[in-house]
DNA sequence: TCTTTATGTTTAGAAAATAAACATTAACTT
DNA sequence: AAGTTAATGTTTATTTTCTAAACATAAAGA
């Protein structure tokens, strides 16, 4: 009974536009909407919708100001449950680039 | 002018499912079919459709034997393609975690 | 006032991931 | 020896997810 198992993969991390967000928003104090559609190449659209799935997953925190329109500014900042979820990511892929896996391969098939 | 750029992740690569089977053909000389859904925990249907995708791009070969049914066996393994894209992978997501974006925000918009 | 420009969001279409259903064949049962 | 069960895989249909196009809002400029 080999009881091997991956590192476990957060799905909401593992998309390369949301972590690159999260990436981003852990090295700076803040990022504003723009600026994050900028660095990640990525569209106003694409954005937005990654940074309401990062918002309600608790990872990050949206404040609007300026209202609506020409000059409204949508600044993120990364939380405390985000960077902790963010580390483990990271943790969770180094650890699964070093695997090595069980070569138990015979055990389980009725050849034999 | 920043020319800031983040690191380019290999799509076919970032998937967990598909990332788990070339971590374990990187490690074994080979691994059957049935050992890659038993170690990755996932389903024959979606095992056979990402090693279908991983063939196609040239990352892994496949070969079967024992005709159909019963005792069939199909066996993969990891070729130079595939492990070099990898590492590049790999390479890209260590970069990814390191970097440090450029703090330029204010410089794109027409405040002030 | 009308147009243009700068934000963002919503939604509709495309793409991808997942599992359910199907197919094949060998061993087992009676 | 016909019928059943079990072991592989594949195809297909559904669900989920991503992406960008379309829409909305408001300020500045003509």
């Amino acid at each position: 009974m080999s009881a091997f198992k991956f590192p476990v993969i957060n799905p909401l991390l593992h998309n390369e536009l949301r972590l690159k967000i999260m990436v981003a928003l852990d090295s700076l104090e803040s990022a504003d909407f723009m600026y994050l559609c900028r660095i990640t190449d990525s569209t106003r659209g694409n954005v937005s919708a990654q940074i309401t799935i990062l918002r309600d997953a608790g990872y990050i925190e949206v404040s609007k100001s300026g209202g609506l329109g020409r000059f409204s500014r949508t600044v993120c900042r990364i939380t405390a449950k985000g960077i902790e979820a963010l580390h483990t990511y990271e943790d969770g892929l180094r650890r699964l680039f070093s695997e090595r896996v069980p070569n138990d391969q015979e055990s389980r098939r009725d050849i034999g």
